[in-house]
RNA sequence: GCGAAAGUGGCGGAAUUGGUAGACGCGCUGGAUUUAGGUUCCAGUGGGGCAACCCGUGAGAGUUCGAGUCUCUCCUUUCGCACCA
């Protein structure tokens, strides 16, 4: 008896979409649950199994929501902007705008097959038009509000493609499409919005969302909150030069110090003598691309500036360098350097001949003590050499240090982040260009939101020329328009913005998305968010989870949300690799997931994917294991059969022949079923829930199935087969979609066995096993215990020592 | 280098959080049905031993009546960050 997955999926996805069994109310629900996940880039390659994968999932956790009586709403859309797109079209010679509209309608055309609860009314897109009006919206709401604004920035730049490149796009310094061309920087005025702003709120709030600890991790990290304080260190000329530093308890040690290559004081701080080397130096670092700049394990460079600074602490007159190995954009751009005990620093000295001094000594080291290494981290340090601070531990010392420095107007406590402002700019075409329109008398000015959206012209040759401007500058009547402000000629900005930009709200957007007159209506906003439940890959643990968390606190502190944190709950789910490997294109190890759905159907091979592993930890992908799902399933269906035909075993199932299991058993097993697959699929701990139905399937055939234990399998199976649930609900005449049935509910009481087994152990190794009710006593156990033969043999006539008692569980006789 | 997670049969993985290690599935072995292959069904399947038993969760120590689970040291793998002062 089998069933045949082609035309049982076929018929129910064309009877949801005719009955609506996927629609959301979503005016009016009574127990709004948005259930979101990740919406995909619509690649040319098609639905990938990863994609598949992480929407199961996140489908499964949505239809047992709404299972368990809540509105679910499940939106997808199609993250379709960007450069992933536009190179990909560049390489084929085929328009973007041509391109994307046929892989959304191809991936659509997959999602469905795959059986997921999605209300497709709602699909977004962020290239639509109708989408990017309000992506431009918001970077209008973000610049009225100063927090967006426009700085000079480096960039990659390959001279080979003429274009700017992102950072992933640079492998070793060269370009990626042109291994032989070395990748410029380039200093170009960009758009960047001001998330540092909000990093200690970011930061803060991590503790309290109901998120993976891994993501939470990536984002703290990524955020790199360190403290520490600023320390001024004065010129004879009477500049100021101000470094950070986590360690101010060293700075007796500080023998120099170093400022980024293009800190503004460099040039006024150069003297005659040194300006050509420092000037050939600077150009040197400029040439170099962003990216090997950063790059660390190198040997190290820097110049000499001529001038001098006067260590607070000390007095003394020490050098001041410059080099590459200090980031402009981390801290202040100058650090005072400390080689004793800070490694970067030692490196440095060692290799241009400065002083090396020990300002923190360990058991067994005094001030004397030389120092081959820079020693960082001295366990139980004391102070050293470092005046009257001498003797103290180096946290103290940091606090009084500081503290005597800010009496003296050179020094204070600050606390630093890594995490730099957003730059949302991009060189590029396939993008929702940024709303502001340049004038030379009145500056950038926003274009006037009744103006919105501003089209992306269809522009043939997307191909950026030497000239460095978009190839959106070449079309005069798009690029010329008049100032809002005073009416004269203008020009519009030609840059487009990050795609993370269209992903940092689009959850925003999903339940307005029939709303053409605002960007998120208030009452659906406030009925349908913040989100329920997210799940994503952690490959955006960072940037997309960071940023969309920005833009929902600034938006809330512009007065348009009354939440500050889009997503409740966060899950990230694993990844599927493939012969131990990361599936990709160049290994040639990427999955399809269309044949398999082609010879095995949909329901099969979703549950196939989610049984492969832990569901947050992902698993290797070999299709050996796809038939013992099929088998399952084919084993539900006999049962079905049995329940509808009335009778058991009439098929020929002669194998059949052993009754072993009795009613009150199955019913008993029934509650435990029920209760595990509940707990685990709340969990997404969907394997275990899968063994646990199996194991009952089995227990069924060795049994007599009966309506009231197979119809709770059915619908407990509906999140994870879908179709095949809506086909054996209705073959058990069960009225209108297994979707309405509700969630099948169970006794803890009566998922309990009449009967234990209690292991019995002799000085902790198992010696035997009983058979006890449950809730016998631990006299009648230990009794019990002690009447077995194996039990006698190791106790060998003594008495024991001790008696250990776990109710229903083991007995310990320790002799 | 820093941070995080993880190491369990031939394989993917379970283990109520300190209490029967190996659930469930794949694979494999034997048998039944079948002209045959496939399917289906029955029995078995961590290693050693005829057996009683012994050994067994990356390695080594420790705590405990009892450790896959807790502590320490080390090894390996994966991921993230990385000249961040």
């Amino acid at each position: 008896m089998t069933y045949d997955p082609k035309a049982v999926e076929a018929r129910w996805q064309a009877l949801w979409d005719e009955r609506g069994t996927n629609r959301t109310r979503l005016d009016g629900a009574a127990r709004p649950f948005f259930n979101l996940m990740m919406f995909p880039y619509p690649s040319a390659e098609g639905l990938h199994v990863g994609n598949v994968f992480a929407f199961t999932g996140a489908d499964i956790y949505g239809r047992f929501r709404r299972l368990m009586g809540d509105d679910v709403f499940e939106p997808l859309g199609f993250d379709a902007f960007g450069i992933h797109s536009e190179n990909f079209a560049l390489k084929m010679g085929v328009h973007p705008a041509d391109l994307i509209p046929r892989n959304v309608e191809r991936f659509r055309r997959q999602l469905k097959r795959m059986g997921l609860m999605v209300d497709w009314r709602y699909e977004v897109n962020t290239t639509d038009p109708a989408y990017y009006k309000w992506t431009q919206w918001i970077f209008l709401q973000l610049f009225k509000a100063g927090l967006a604004y426009r700085k000079r920035a480096a960039v990659n730049w390959c001279p080979a493609c003429k274009t700017v490149l992102a950072n992933e796009q640079v492998v070793g310094g060269y370009c990626e499409r042109h291994p032989d061309v070395r990748v410029e920087q380039r200093v170009l005025e960009q758009w960047f919005f001001a998330i540092t702003k909000y990093a200690e709120r970011l930061l803060g709030n991590l503790e309290h969302l109901d998120w993976s600890h891994s993501t939470r991790q990536l984002q703290a990290n990524w955020i790199g909150r360190s403290e520490g304080a600023e320390l001024v260190f004065a010129t004879p000329g009477g500049q100021r030069i101000t470094v950070f530093t986590t360690r101010p308890d060293t700075v007796y040690g500080a023998t120099y110090l170093v400022l980024a290559p293009e800190h503004p004081l460099v040039e006024s701080l150069t003297t005659a003598e040194q300006r050509a080397a420092v000037n050939r130096y600077r150009r040197e670092v400029e040439k170099r691309d962003v990216v090997s700049r950063k790059v660390g394990e190198k040997e190290k460079s820097g110049v000499f500036t001529g001038a001098y600074a006067r260590n607070p602490a000390t007095g003394q007159s020490i050098p001041i360098w410059i080099a590459d190995y200090v980031l402009m954009e981390y801290g202040t751009g100058a650090i005072m350097a400390v080689p004793g005990h800070d490694q970067r620093d030692f490196e440095f000295a060692t290799r241009f001949g400065l002083p090396i001094v020990r300002v923190v000594a360990g058991p067994g080291q005094d001030a004397t003590t030389p120092l081959a290494a820079a020693e960082p981290e001295i366990e139980g340090g004391r102070l050293v050499n470092s005046g009257h601070f001498d003797g103290l531990p180096p946290e103290e010392g940091k606090r009084l240090i500081v503290a005597e420095l800010e009496a003296r107007g050179l020094g204070r406590s600050v606390v630093n982040y890594r995490i730099h402002d957003w730059c949302v700019s991009r060189q590029r075409y396939w993008g929702p260009p940024i709303p502001i329109i340049h004038c030379d008398d009145c500056g950038a000015q926003p274009v006037p939101e009744q103006d919105l959206p501003v089209l992306l012209p269809r522009v043939e040759d997307t191909r950026p020329d030497d000239s460095g401007v978009s190839p959106l500058a070449r079309h005069q009547d798009w690029y010329r328009v008049p100032c809002p402000k005073c009416g004269k000629t203008g020009r519009r900005e030609t840059d487009v913005s990050d795609t993370f930009l269209d992903s940092a709200w689009y959850f925003l957007r999903y339940p307005s998305a029939d709303r053409s007159d605002v960007a998120f209506d208030p009452v659906r906003t406030r009925t349908w968010l913040p989100v329920k439940s997210y799940i994503g890959g952690n490959e955006h643990a960072v940037l997309h989870l960071l940023y969309s968390r920005f833009i929902t606190m600034a938006l809330k502190d512009l007065g348009m949300l009354d939440f500050e944190e889009p997503f409740t709950k966060f899950r990230a789910h694993g990844t599927i690799v493939k012969d131990g490997a990361k599936m990709s294109k160049s290994r040639g190890n990427v999955v399809v997931p269309d044949q398999y759905v082609e010879q095995w159907g949909a329901d099969t091979f979703r549950m196939y994917l989610m049984f492969l592993g832990p569901y947050q930890e992902g698993g290797d992908f070999r299709e050996a294991g796809i038939s013992g799902i099929r088998r399952f399933l084919d084993k539900v269906w006999s049962v079905v059969t049995e329940v509808t035909e009335g009778t058991e075993g009439t098929e020929g199932t002669e194998g059949k022949q052993s009754k072993v299991r009795s009613a009150q058993e199955l019913e008993q097993l029934r509650h435990r079923t029920v209760q595990k697959v509940t707990r685990d699929t709340e969990s997404l701990d969907y394997n275990t829930a899968i063994a646990a139905m199996m194991e009952y399937v089995n227990a069924l055939r060795e049994g007599r199935p009966t309506r009231e234990l197979v119809e709770p399998l059915v619908v407990m199976l509906a999140p994870y087969a879908p179709h095949f649930a809506e086909e054996c609900w209705e073959r058990l005449g069960g009225s209108g979609s297994v979707m309405d049935a509700g969630w099948p509910s169970f006794d803890a009481a009566k998922a309990l066995a009449g009967t234990v087994e209690v292991v019995v152990q002799v000085n902790g190794k198992v010696r035997a096993r009983l058979a006890l009710p449950r809730g016998t006593s631990e006299a009648d156990a230990v009794r019990a215990a002690r009447a077995e033969p194996a039990v006698q043999k190791f106790i060998d006539g003594k008495e024991p020592r001790k008696i250990v008692f776990v109710p229903d569980r083991l007995v310990n006789l320790v002799v």
